[in-house]
RNA sequence: GUCCCCAUCGUCUAGCGGUUAGGACAUUGCCCUUUCACGGCAGUAACCGGGGUUCGAGUCCCCGUGGGGACGCCA
């Protein structure tokens, strides 16, 4: 059994976005489960609109999620030689011939063809021709059967069949001598010996005019697998143009490549009810067998979910070195105080994202001169001003600044005052945090130290008088 | 317009001829609770429509409807 071998071959036209990224994922997953090989292939071949910034982009967001890949990344643009070669012995072949049809008449002739309500085609004028244009720079065209039909199986549609008399003869050169994505992709995944084309299913079209192809050159086809495309929230697809985001973004906004990637095989691929799963089990567990036809719609909440359970469950050590990118982003200096470890065990119950989870921990580092207007506006009434003086001792008598004293020295303050923790707990969380919410109290108290806590609640009786 | 593809809760999905149609997110209620969360428990919620096939259809077939895609000297 010969090794399996699948590509990721995107137009560098801007960055990865969230589709690609799944497409990605998915030959990615083949191959691992496979143990076979991932490659990466640049397909550069329209120079118009094709950018370094997005082949870096791109580039950025593969490793960003950990998409590894054993070969490439290929570029096309540095095979042209080999494209010519092909493109002329198709040629000589007869299976391809130049055409001199200006873009004006091929317009009229689509605008034509589709007042007729048909679809819109190449009449073929060309072929055949004996007359050579003066001074006119041709393209090539793929000269398609028309007879019979084209056949594929592919691995998520089943059976698909297109017929010939629906395909058209395809350019495969620009007048440039520049060779076109139909003929470019064959000529690769061939020489790259691909043997699995998993791609998005917009390409499903395509499909046969490459078997076509392939036939003219004498090869056998590779195996197909058409994914599902994802929709956006208006159900349209989520493409460059419209609405994607790029998986660098997701980044940006607090998310984890774990979190997303998660998220990811699940829409439009499934294991019975699981919703969790590790790279690892990813790898084990995918099968394109199982993966939908259906095109599925992108849903942050559940994201945010997958988000949350990962900054749970994976050691507060790997999340500090994520979160550090959110603290220089915020302006946030974590050198000074707390263990970010020991802040993130205390706050990453209450954050979706790597981005709240930052923000919520401002005030572990950083003093504040305001306190959030509601908050302030609810606990420090007359009367608070004595609770956090009466605060401000206890606490100050606590020697060994840890959980239990804390609570302790609380409890010793309700008791002393006669109020409920309910009377004294808010203002105090106010006080030194500034906010209406934080984690308990004590485990509050025990990170930001004692010194600031009491300095805070000094300021807090300033703020109130 | 022509061709191709698709169709189970709001969303992601399980189901592979006989199920009280299951799970997850979201949502609602209750419990826990010094706040916010987390957690626990319970609930609301779906087979697009119409014909067949069959003893029996969410599951198979056809038609319709709806959605998506392709129809480029883009990929």
């Amino acid at each position: 059994m010969t090794k399996v071998r699948t590509r990721f071959a995107p137009s560098p036209t801007g960055y990865l976005h969230i589709g690609g990224a799944r497409t990605a994922l998915f030959s990615w997953l083949y191959a691992r489960k496979m143990q076979g090989d991932f490659i990466l292939r640049i397909e550069d071949t329209d120079r118009e609109r094709s950018t370094q910034a997005s082949v870096d982009a791109i580039l950025e967001g593969m490793q960003w999620l950990g998409l590894d890949h054993d070969e490439g990344p290929f570029y096309q643009t540095q095979r042209f030689d080999r494209y010519k070669a092909v493109i002329q012995q198709l040629l000589d072949q007869g299976d391809a011939y130049y055409c001199y049809c200006s873009k004006e008449r091929l317009e009229t002739l689509r605008e034509s063809q589709w007042a007729a309500k048909q679809k819109p085609r190449y009449d073929g004028l060309c072929h055949g021709r004996t007359d050579i244009p003066e001074g006119a720079e041709p393209v090539v065209r793929f000269r398609n059967q028309q007879e019979g039909t084209v056949i594929f199986d592919d691995r998520v549609r089943g059976t698909v069949i297109f017929n010939n008399s629906e395909l058209d003869d395809l350019i495969i050169a620009r007048s440039d001598g520049t060779p076109t994505y139909n003929l470019t992709v064959v000529v690769d995944d061939l020489d790259m010996e691909i043997t699995h084309v998993i791609r998005g299913d917009d390409h499903i079209n395509n499909t046969p005019r490459q078997i076509n192809i392939l036939r003219a050159l004498g090869q056998k086809p590779p195996i197909y697998a058409h994914v599902p495309m994802i929709l956006g929230d208006d159900g349209k697809r989520l493409s460059k143009r419209h609405g994607a985001v790029s998986v660098m973004q997701y980044r940006d906004e607090g998310y984890l490549p774990d979190a997303v990637l998660n998220y990811l095989v699940r829409l439009g691929w499934s294991y019975a009810d699981q919703e969790v799963f590790s790279r690892e089990q990813m790898q084990a567990l995918f099968d394109l067998k199982d993966v939908n036809k259906a095109a599925s719609t992108f849903n942050t909440e559940k994201l945010q979910w997958l988000n949350q359970h990962y900054i749970k469950e994976m050691p507060a050590s790997t999340i500090a070195e994520h979160l550090q990118w959110q603290f220089n982003d915020q302006g946030i200096d974590t050198r000074q105080g707390p263990a970010v470890t020991d802040v993130i065990d205390a706050l990453k119950e209450r954050a979706r994202t790597l981005k709240e989870l930052a923000a919520a921990a401002r005030y572990f580092y950083q003093d504040f001169d305001t306190y959030d207007e509601k908050a302030a506006k609810k606990q420090f009434k007359q009367g608070t001003a004595e609770v956090l003086a009466a605060l401000h001792e206890g606490l100050g008598t606590v020697d060994h600044w840890d959980l239990e004293p804390i609570h302790a020295a609380i409890m010793q303050v309700c008791k002393a005052l006669d109020l409920k923790l309910g009377k004294v707990g808010p203002p105090l969380r106010v006080a030194v945090t500034g906010t209406a919410m934080s984690p308990s109290l004590d485990v509050t108290l025990k990170l930001i130290g004692k010194q600031r806590t009491l300095e805070r609640i000094e300021k807090a009786i300033d703020y109130i008088k």
